[in-house]
DNA sequence: ATACTAAACGGACTATGGTCCGCTTTCTAT
DNA sequence: ATAGAAAGCGGACCATAGTCCGTTTAGTAT
């Protein structure tokens, strides 16, 4: 994929689709939480050193099979239609981006709570730094002094792990979660 | 301590100290990331067992190391002058305390992030709750709607992780995620 | 076909947080 | 002092992420 890919061997190609099969199978039976390395391994009949060489750590295995939504999702902001595509304002686009993005780490929880898991990773996630350009460019865009830092307090409010907790610990609807989102939104930015 | 205390035994009470001791040599030597539950056995000549009989778990033992600075930080805010304590308007408190959140962090950094790490800690810290209690007190004379979910949210973005990253991995300067803190809030919160 | 090379493999090994449970010590009641 | 009970102790043991390195194998050049 990547574009000097220097032809990968087949055998390596046969491995990634046992181990991505074996993975979604116990994602699906025991939950994203549950999987191990070991098993993953196992189930793949694999060794567990291609599994780290696959996909470099745990983390790593979770982003890979989360891609394809998280993929979806970036789509609907960046080329979706307004509000939460190009073309609203950008309070409205804010508002509209926090939303869709509870209810896509309520879909997608377990594993983007693995996925962030690895300590140092929480921000190395590419879909985290895509996410935290695009409310900087909104912010900047509704006059916020800061963007990129007030960018940030907002990335952490929407983090997957106080997301779920919120909801599946702590009782709160999705709702009212989105309600308080565009309460913060809407007394940050400017009705411009 | 506890109210129905039945008298720590003595033996009990000196490996406490020992434990203690211990700890805090290895955090001012290595430093609090560095520290391992089977290195402190040793260096206390305490088993293992003992280790976690006491603190339950890495994130207790860096609990109770935190303890007396956090006790200061939180009688700073509940009981200190204003704009920290009582006595001035939510909004300015409000400001105050993150402020103040942003240099207690980085002088505790590495133990904070230590105690909040073990997953499921990060709301369970008893200094954790408080916090955001004080903050959901601010936000509702303040005219929140949700304020129990905005003390949430702002939580969140004074995460120890975010801020210990943003300054010593991004390079943020601590006055910068003040100010971007004051700006937050300013907007939050009507001018009352 | 053969030989060569770099990639890929696999599983033993390490590090570390946390658990278990039989043994020891302290305290208390007599 | 003594005995009994409860608290405490210790270190072997477990689970799991991640590393290492000698061996195998897929492509490639001749």
């Amino acid at each position: 994929m990547p574009l000097g890919a220097p032809h990968e061997r087949s055998d390596a190609a046969r491995n990634r689709e046992r181990l991505l099969n074996a993975a979604r199978d116990l994602v699906a039976e025991f939950g994203a939480e549950a999987l191990t390395m070991d098993a993953l391994a196992c189930k793949a009949k694999v060794g567990k050193g291609t599994v780290f060489r696959r996909f470099g750590s745990r983390a790593g295995l979770m982003m890979t099979l989360l891609s394809d939504s998280e993929s979806e999702f970036q789509a609907g902001f960046m080329f979706g239609r307004p509000p939460l595509g190009p073309g609203a304002a950008p309070r409205d686009r804010l508002v509209a981006f926090g939303e869709g993005r509870i209810y896509f780490v309520l879909e997608n929880g377990e594993l983007l709570k693995a996925a962030g898991a690895a300590t140092r990773n929480r921000f190395d996630v590419p879909a985290t730094k895509l996410s935290h350009r695009h409310m900087e460019v909104l912010l900047r865009e509704a006059g916020i002094a800061d963007p990129w830092v007030m960018a940030m307090s907002l990335t952490y409010a929407l983090d997957p792990e106080r997301i779920v907790d919120d909801v599946r610990v702590r009782g709160i609807s999705p709702t009212r979660l989105a309600d308080s989102w565009r309460e913060l939104i809407t007394r940050l930015v400017d009705p411009a």
